[in-house]
DNA sequence: ACTTGACTTCGAGCGCACTCGAAGGGCAAA
DNA sequence: TTTGCCCTTCGAGTGCGCTCGAAGTCAAGT
């Protein structure tokens, strides 16, 4: 039988996990994107190892360019329990749509990025062309 | 021997074919993004067809991330003329790396996303569990 | 007891990229 | 000539996502 060590990190040991910084980290509780944290006898922040899970999902959702509005949304869902589980798998079906969509706007926009490239590389090799 | 008819567009017809507001058409020449245009005897804009493949080009550059900054970096440069053609190839290929770190980095937050929606599937196929 | 330093809340400020509105001019069709 | 539209410049405003600073609290170390 193991002991279950309930570990916690204060809001810097947080930030400094995440990758986030530690106003950062009160906004986002402050804007609902994450429940409140849990606090010690002192009232400051301890985040548990589920605290720093959802925030390391919710900066992928970031970094993926979900709106924080969206996140906010996602995190009510979760708030309101298990009968809201087809509308968060919805959430993340619909992101997982504009993330493929962004790719593959990235990956033609970075086509004509290597023409360019390729038109300056011939254009340097063989004598001068207009200045374009 | 084919005449060559000097086509040009209004601000409003040149915003439709780029994709852009007229404002913001007016802003990215005040800001420098793009040499002055060319004005008939009103003094209103005429946008020619140069003109409007650089327009394309920058807004490839925006959607893809280049800050605002970087383009008017590129219009300085290509004002220049030919000696700079190799600091502009540079800043395409840096483009170009910071592209496709991206498209990287996105693949790689797909992957937690498509795992997030597999666990949804499966957890409401299978009863409940916890709301996560 | 005092210092240090991390924490708290609150509200204001910032950087980016537009976005909008006001006030006025020019020209073409009715 | 009037109507209507598109154009001009200028400066202010917006939305997003933080980011910062002030002022105060608390606990541990010397």
């Amino acid at each position: 039988m193991t002991v279950q060590v309930q570990e916690a990190w204060s809001v810097s040991e947080a930030a400094e996990r995440v990758g986030l910084t530690t106003h950062t980290l009160r906004w986002y509780e402050q804007e609902g994107l994450v429940e409140p944290v849990g606090r010690d006898s002192a009232g400051r922040r301890r985040y548990t190892q589920e605290d720093l899970d959802r925030l390391n999902m919710l900066t992928c959702l970031r970094r993926t360019g979900m709106p924080v509005r969206d996140m906010r949304r996602y995190a009510e869902l979760a708030r309101l329990g298990e009968e809201t589980m087809a509308a968060r798998l919805a959430l993340f079906q619909q992101h997982r749509e504009r993330v493929l969509a962004r790719i593959a706007e990235l990956q033609e926009d970075l086509k004509y990025i290597e023409h360019k490239i390729d038109w300056y590389a011939s254009e340097m090799g063989a004598g001068c062309g207009s200045a374009n």
